[in-house]
DNA sequence: ATTACTGCAAAGCATTTGCAACGAA
DNA sequence: TTCGTTGCAAATGCTTTGCAGTAAT
């Protein structure tokens, strides 16, 4: 329980040595309120209007800090670009809808394997994985 | 034993309505003797002394319409870039060496697993998935 | 006063696309 | 003669970077 975006908090930050400016409290913000797989575009097209000078590089660059803090994480759907969530949820993996986007969690991890196991032991120093179902909910798959 | 690229074959080629060219030929006879999980830039950079008028556009062009048709098959290694592979070897997925990009082959797939059997009869059709785990293979950890 | 952070514009990379010429069938 | 395919150049989409000014500590 050690890093976790609860609100517009700064313990985590200035642990990190991250100051807490206007704009990363304002992503942070919006962090919170997507609940969902966001994106950089998402943060920065929801805190545009009233933030017009914010840029995407700032996004860009504060969604790479809280990665490497480990307030957020980094997802990948096969999109061609990035999507982040809030970590400190437990473990878990997705089913993406490839039509409306929809998602269902996995709490099953692929990591717990006697083959990785034996792997791991061996050859392998296993540091990360990635998992993700793709397909087409009940709603999308009967249009 | 349907889709397999073997060599320079045309049968797969015309069932599937495309055209031998000189460049799919290259192109399908490269992805041979690359023999691992190969980008369009490393088709492009190993045909390119031997065939100077070949583009990128071409590669990109082919190894999209080689998916399609089912000879290669697109991998996501989390890179920001796309690899492939022949298809048609028993179904398997990878643990990926981050510093050497040494891969080795999982057989165990996490799709036969209750939980998803659930979600999938009730809720979602499944149509794909990926599954990669990175880490540090002995030579590079011990560096 | 430091020095992390920001906005802006430009650059970077992988990939895609429009179009006229080309060449398998 | 078709029409799938190609080369080229330009365009796209996501992300990163250089730089000079700004602001948090």
């Amino acid at each position: 329980m050690s890093s976790e975006i609860k609100g517009p908090e700064t313990d985590n930050l200035s642990i990190q040595g991250l100051r807490l400016t206007k704009q990363r409290a304002a992503i942070m913000q919006a962090i919170h309120d997507m609940n969902s797989h966001f994106t950089a575009e998402d943060i920065y097209t929801t805190l545009k209007p009233d933030h017009p000078r914010l840029s995407l590089a700032t996004v860009y660059r504060n969604l790479e800090r809280l990665t490497q803090a480990g307030l957020i994480t980094k997802l990948n759907f096969g999109e061609g670009k990035n999507r982040y969530e809030i970590t400190g949820l437990e473990h878990h993996h997705h089913l993406v809808c490839l039509l409306c986007g929809k998602t269902v969690r996995i709490t099953h991890c692929p990591l717990n394997c006697s083959q990785l196991d034996d792997l791991s032991k061996s050859d392998f120093r296993i540091t990360g994985h990635q998992f993700e179902v793709y397909g087409y909910c009940k709603r999308c798959d009967s249009k």
